[in-house]
Formats: C-alpha cells, structure tokens, sequence
DNA sequence: TTCCTTGTTGCAAATGTTCGCAACAAAGGA
DNA sequence: TCCTTTGTTGCGAACATTTGCAACAAGGAA
C-alpha cells in the first residue's frame, strides 16, 4: 500500500521533479482515500496553502495517471474524477439517470478483463473506469 | 437494424417533437455506421444545409442516448464520441497513450456485464463504454 | 555554494460541452 | 385552416479542461 513518498520517489525515478506544488497535490490524493475531482483537490490545496494554480492540478493529476500512479474516470456531465492506484483498481457503474456511483471490485469482472488482454494485447490494468447506465432506483419506473 | 424512421418514430412516441435539426442529426448518425463526435456531426450538416447550433447538435445527441436510441463514450483527451445503436453493442479500448480505438465484441465481456447486473441490479445496456489503457504497441517498449 | 540546463508553473487564451433564457415552431384541437 | 400550448432552437455566457508561452526554479555539475 503505497504512501506518498512511494509516489513522489516513483516520479522522481522517472526523471521528473519534485516540485511543492506537486508534494502537496500528491499528499492530498493519497490521504484521500477515495476518487476526487480536481476543483475537489483545489478546495484542499486551499484550505493548506496559497493556491496552486488549476491548470497545474490537472496538469499533475495526469502526470500521475500517465504514470500509472493514479487513474482517471468519467463520471458524467463532463466531471472526470481521479484516485489513487492506492485506492484500488475498481470499477465504477455511474447512473446516467441520477448520476449516483457505485463502485464494484475488480473480481466482479477480473475474468473479462483477463481474456481482453489475451485477445487484444491490451493492457487494462490498472481496472479502472466506468460503465453508464441505469441504477436500480432509476431502471424501473420511468424509462418509458 | 432500425433506420432514421424508426429512430424518429420512437423519439415522436416518448413525446418528443421531430424538428428538422432532429431529423437530419439523426440521419447523419444513421448512416455514419461509426462514432462521430459532435464536431463531426456539425461538419456533416454544413455540407447538407445552414449549420445548426453546435448546442443543439449536443442536445440531441444526448437526447438520443437517453432514449436508449445511441450511447455516448468517451474518447479521453476531453473527447467525446456518440454512436446508434445500429453501431451495435461494444466496448472501445482506448489506448491512453497513442489514443487509438479498438472496439471490441459484447461476446468478449458479456458474462461479467450479466454478473453486474445481477450482484448490483444495474442496468449497463447498451453497451457501449470506454476502457482505457495501454495498446499492444504502447504497453511493451516505453512504459519505463 | 553557485551556476546552468531544462522541466515546471502561472497566466491567459483556446477548446469542448452545458445551461438559461427569450423567440420560435411542431403538433394537436377547434 | 388557424390558434394555442409547450417543447425546441439559437444565442451568449458559464463551466471544465487543455494548451502555448514566458518566467521561474529543481537538481545536477562545477
């Protein structure tokens, strides 16, 4: 279970610097413990420092996920969310209806992905992304 | 395999007005038989007539996907790719680096979307989603 | 410690998408 | 056919995210 000096040393180790900015961005996900969304990472930075610059959030947030350190999902509406791999691989079945989230484990659909990366080479891990649909609050009632 | 009046007759049976910008984006997205982003779409119509209002193209596109009658899918780098249903159940590999779309067969994946919908009673059809990772040509040579 | 190289930041502009609102027009009824 | 209702459009602003660029600073070399 990686903390964040494991992921500060893996970007150092990759040639990368490590800047304040990037310390502080790095801490913040890492203790979150769950998916947040970049204003969400912002808000903290705040509440710790003078502000970092947004486009600098982004711009480490997907470093990290280009590094494998962290992933990045879709949860609708045009938000995109991001967790550490700490979190876990998981997936998440957002309600394109009411918008809620459930998060599933990677058990629930290990084999699929298993046979994706033997079919087509394709390297999931690690498994972490979305399905949209219909929750069972919002299935029934009123679809039609 | 439904046409344009089949796609507009459901769309005036849910209550909703046929307008000429509804029948010639649906037309547009019929036809295609890929995913077409919204821009796409927007390219399409100037060719046919005077341009639609990219909100509207949006707009029915979404309207489309929450009627079951497209889906909606993210091509990562902010992107974001629609589809008919005609286009038929699948799920696209995205490859996070290069961005190439691979899509792959329901068949690959079925037996885990059927234990999701059993063990969380949600509803992931169609299924059209994204899946992000690393392609065959990305994944070996210059992870590290 | 100081300097230099070059990766990183902040800013502002660009891009892709959504939203509020007033004007408009589809579809049903008279 | 014309009228009325109310869903739809176009517009411009708002929002989430990305990008170009000049100024800055991390980290290695001297």
């Amino acid at each position: 279970m990686p903390h964040c000096h494991t992921y500060l040393k893996k970007l150092r180790d990759h040639g990368y610097r490590i800047t304040p900015q990037r310390e502080m961005i790095v801490q913040i996900i890492a203790h979150c413990g769950r998916h947040m969304s970049a204003e969400e990472v912002m808000e903290k930075v705040r509440e710790k420092t003078s502000s970092i610059n947004i486009a600098t959030i982004y711009r480490t947030l997907d470093l990290l996920v280009e590094n494998g350190l962290a992933s990045r999902f879709d949860l609708g509406n045009g938000k995109t969310a991001y967790a550490t791999s700490e979190h876990g691989p998981h997936i998440h079945l957002v309600c394109k209806h009411c918008g809620s989230v459930t998060e599933i484990t990677e058990s629930d659909i290990s084999a699929s992905l298993d046979r994706i990366e033997d079919l087509y080479d394709f390297d999931c891990r690690p498994y972490h992304f979305s399905i949209h649909g219909l929750c069972r609050d919002c299935r029934d009632p009123k679809v039609d």
